[in-house]
DNA sequence: ACCCCTTTTGTTATGTTATAACATTTGCGG
DNA sequence: CCGCAAATGTTATAACATAACAAAAGGGGT
């Protein structure tokens, strides 16, 4: 289990990889990478940040890409289904996926202050899930397992 | 980690139990187990079940406990903060807390047929997030594990 | 090239969840 | 029994999300 997300990198090449990626991923699948997926996905991209729909959506109109809420809503959900890009649940907010098309259970460190989202690994916590589920006949379908902090930024100026 | 919440037990002393728990952990930390609060975690418990704070407050509106969504948002927030009822993030909703004054960070094994909640124990989580969040800076506060997905009962007769 | 079906987008309306803000009442210590 | 802190009542509104249907675009088969 590691965690990335708060160290520095190429952010431009990152990003053109990822949506490099992305492309290549619907291609394979017959998905339709559209203008307003792809855009979503970017602006998840140039972030590493969680992002609400609605700050998604005012994005998107400025531009141009559509106005109404079912347009972010639907270019989320896209990405989330395929695996491009998760929903934090603490905070009703969407972060792209760090580890595309590797078909895993993401563990989420979240910045409070700045909503900075790190991806972690979880095999454990699965695997753990798992036991206490079958004991109780439970059949388990989605994990989430999100922690909510400080990052190393916010922690020396935040309160 | 062992699951609670899908086997039978006497519920009556079950709840008169955890309402008891719940009045001296009140009074031991001189916080007020008020007529709401109380009703509140009473109706939680029993339904081993995640509740939506709106379905709360029908149940407080027919019995003139108070009609407004802050009276119950209020109720819940006492509850969660301290530690007589957990708040699941997937489904906007409230259950009570199987082990008050354990200070846990509990995983829970939620039906999204149902809506039964069981709660398990999540040790090894907390121990592999915290060494993720130190090795990158972070500073965890809180953990969230849920898992989703099929009870016994619904295995059985839901899609 | 064209048709047909499926998928996506546009749009309106509305449903659901949650909180800000302030007035009023209640509980509790001095 | 006074005065402060905590809790409740109430109004209004903010924030998040989806149902439903019309219009347009994509893309496979002939």
């Amino acid at each position: 289990m590691s965690a990335i997300g708060f160290d520095t990198h190429n952010h431009a090449a990152c990003i053109e990889q990822a949506l490099e990626n992305a492309h290549t991923h619907c291609a394979r699948h017959k998905l339709q990478f559209t203008p307003v997926r792809r855009r979503v996905l970017e602006i998840l991209l140039q972030r590493h940040q969680a992002l609400g729909a609605y700050e998604i959506l005012d994005i998107l109109t400025q531009e141009g890409l559509g106005s109404q809420p079912p347009v972010a809503y639907r270019a989320l959900d896209f990405l989330v289904k395929n695996g491009l890009a998760h929903r934090i649940e603490q905070v009703n907010a969407y972060t792209a996926c760090a580890h595309p098309g590797q078909d895993h259970i993401p563990a989420f460190l979240v910045c409070r202050s700045c909503k900075a989202v790190a991806e972690a690994e979880t095999d454990m916590v699965k695997n753990r899930l798992n036991i206490a589920a079958q004991a109780s006949g439970f059949k388990i379908e989605t994990i989430v397992v999100e922690a909510q902090g400080l990052c190393p930024a916010c922690c020396e100026t935040a309160e």
